[in-house]
DNA sequence: CGTGCCATCATGGCCGGACCAATTCTCCCG
DNA sequence: CGGGAGAATTGGTCCGGCCATGATGGCACG
């Protein structure tokens, strides 16, 4: 879908090979002028991907050579590339994603409980009732899921966090397995619980246990994705 | 510091314009020829601007002309941007970029607590102490908060929260009026009570309890920095 | 008068080459 | 072995040009 032009092809490949660590941090990149001959393109085509990879934070150019940012300069954009890598990914990358999304979940779910309009509240218990369906594949509740943050997110009305979310969105079938709670009784009363407890923190407009039950709900859903991922697999 | 080349200056002139929506969203910005005569500079320094813009996902470059991308398109970088664009920046923005930074605090706070070392939950501790004396000027008590955040997220020992922490940096003087929480017997109480919670969830590693008290602390700075905000100017 | 089509133009994608200043490298000298 | 001068390399910028693809406007037709 994105128009895959010449530059941006020098940029994906020198990303995946920086963030694949094949150069050390710090190390000098080749020279605009080795990798033009390289990609076979033009030096122009290739210092507009460099330009790319330093918005994006994993290079810094300057004269003398072209060199490998440290981790922490990075855009928060980095971490789709991260789990893109792979197939499968790192899975201690997706699992630091996941806590990670666990974490700002919990915390767009107190500022939306916190802000939400009438109908927004209604929508939002609306999509806990979905969820709450015996009948659910993994899909369809990783789609409400979804939806439930996103609504969140949107409820606190606060663009800062539409940012962050649009950076810690995960491929669906990297976070399916977690799903299986629902697949387990003891889990599944569990998550049950949070589940209520959600709907009660929204309709009470109670922005901690929002919070709390919100990140009690992730947390399983990221422990049984961290059980499967430990598991051999099976394919 | 960074050397201000001049497609960094053309970048950060049609990025501000852009932020500051001189251009609606979806509408065609100035051709690469018209945009290198305004400048004064060649074309193929326009290009490599417009790739930084493009990978900020402030623009959407394309044949037929590059069009201003809807903001929810953007990377979390521009809301450093957003900040720094007028002096006062738009306090609607500087609000929310609070709110959110309360949130990923508390998110840390639990994670890091979670997680934290013995070494780390000293140093933690230390924190605390340091940050209930007496006598400090807002700019130390500032340091001081800005070195909690910071001692959180490293002892989640998470990389997704440091490029999350990294976005979400504000300049110390958006921030200081916040601190007079501390001057104020009321405020100042709560503020206290606050940090003695934080310090009992250190202990018991309750990330739940940090949560809260990172969030209630951090409410308090948000809320007197809103005050301060409306009042007029005295300078 | 409205409408659909086609020629034309403008725009971005890319290329070849060139010059400069600053950095890095190399090698010789002390 | 250390240091400094000169050479080679590198990024920053510019020039001018070609191509394919969208954008645009005018013209013929209904």
């Amino acid at each position: 879908m994105p128009p895959m032009t010449q530059d941006s092809r020098v940029a994906a490949a020198l990303r995946d090979d920086i963030l694949r660590g094949q150069y050390r941090c710090g190390e000098r990149l080749p020279s605009e002028r080795d990798l033009a001959q390289r990609f076979g393109v033009h030096r122009s085509t290739v210092r507009e991907a460099f330009k790319r990879l330093a918005q994006l934070g994993v290079a810094r150019i300057a004269p003398g050579g072209a060199r490998v940012a440290p981790i922490d300069e990075a855009s928060l954009d980095v971490v789709e590339h991260l789990l893109a890598l792979d197939d499968p990914p790192d899975p201690d990358i997706v699992d630091q994603a996941i806590e990670a999304i666990s974490g700002f979940r919990a915390m767009a779910a107190r500022l939306g409980t916190e802000r939400a309009t009438p109908e927004q509240r209604a929508y939002l218990l609306d999509l806990l009732v979905s969820m709450r369906q015996t009948e659910l594949g993994h899909a369809e509740r990783a789609e409400l899921v979804f939806a439930l943050g996103e609504a969140f997110v949107e409820a606190s009305g606060n663009m800062v966090l539409r940012l962050m979310a649009k950076g810690l969105r995960m491929r669906p079938e990297q976070t399916r397995a977690g799903y299986e709670v629902f697949d387990d009784p003891t889990t599944r009363a569990e998550a049950e619980a949070q589940l209520a407890a959600l709907s009660r923190a929204i309709e009470a407009a109670d922005g901690a246990l929002a919070s709390e039950s919100t990140f009690g709900l992730s947390r399983l859903f990221r422990l049984n994705l961290r059980e499967r991922a430990q598991e051999p697999h099976r394919s």
